[in-house]
DNA sequence: TAGAACCTTGGAGCGCACTCGAAGCAAGCG
DNA sequence: CGCTTGCTTCGAGTGCGCTCCAAGGTTCTA
């Protein structure tokens, strides 16, 4: 419940720099949106609701591509970092474990050679969505069924 | 993955125990349809995919209503049985604490009472689901434009 | 009636995804 | 100058949902 207070879209920016507002009917992430792209990690904890500890951590397991630091050191996030960790939140969403992700970012990491592997790994998780939102109906019938239940029972108790 | 081999329908058997066959269009549970309503443990193993240690930890943190045992002091469950762990089989699906689900089996068992809590519980529930699903359907948006994106470039890549 | 297979219990252990703590450096402010 | 706030690191701790173990009793098949 504390995970995603935003919902900017993560783009292609990753796969290809060159568009990094492509398909940006929906504003991907108006806060300074001036030239100053490079939030500190409070920031970003603003901006994603996650905590700092946690995005110290995904940095350490290889979960973002690489982050900026300071001449003193202090992480700067761009907005192409809040992209990532936006569509990050998505997959986490649907399920998809840590590693996958991390797996993800290694082929982001890779180039273009790995398009194919991403391709894949992309397509599988597309499965796996389409499976959950099955089940997800499925059970959503059982619960109006039984919602309709009690709804009747407390309208004519006892 | 391991989770739902079966699909049999979870039905209001624990509101009314008069009409457990109510709303069977689907057939809840086949196998042995006979009087025999005493399945051991491995059979409920191979009814649900859940592991026998499972099994009896639900029992043990007050997650089954009520199991019966035979005169030696081993599992017989129930047609009954089989169908709430359905329903919990759905509802762990949908990201349900165990906790909020051991609370529902509390309810079940306070009998008629708490019709409205369980309604209310169930109420929370379904909105759970629905923002779920949307959830979903975000990230299967996201999801197709960056499977898109590679599927175009690994059709003209170089 | 022997042996294999299956069942019982309580408690310990595991994997995942964080979550926190401690010790120390750096920047800004009255 | 001292103080507060925020950042750094690494490693240990937490909560959840199982998962497994050991030691023993039960049930089935031949």
């Amino acid at each position: 419940m504390t995970v995603t207070q935003n919902t900017a879209v993560a783009i292609e920016a990753e796969e290809d720099p060159t568009r990094s507002d492509f398909c940006s009917a929906e504003p991907p992430r108006p806060p300074r949106p001036d030239g100053r792209d490079a939030y500190t990690i409070s920031e970003v904890v603003a901006f994603t609701g996650l905590t700092a500890h946690t995005l110290r951590w995904y940095e350490r397991i290889g979960l973002m591509p690489h982050v900026d630091r300071s001449h003193t050191g202090q992480r700067r996030y761009t907005n192409r970092d809040l992209e990532w960790l936006d569509l990050v939140g998505k997959l986490r969403l649907t399920g998809m474990p840590v590693a996958d992700m991390v797996r993800y970012a290694e082929l982001v990491r890779g180039g273009e050679e790995t398009y194919g592997e991403r391709y894949e790994l992309l397509a599988a998780t597309r499965r796996d969505v389409l499976e959950r939102m099955a089940q997800l109906r499925d059970t959503l019938a059982v619960l109006d069924r039984k919602i309709g239940f009690y709804a009747d029972a407390g309208h004519r108790p006892a």
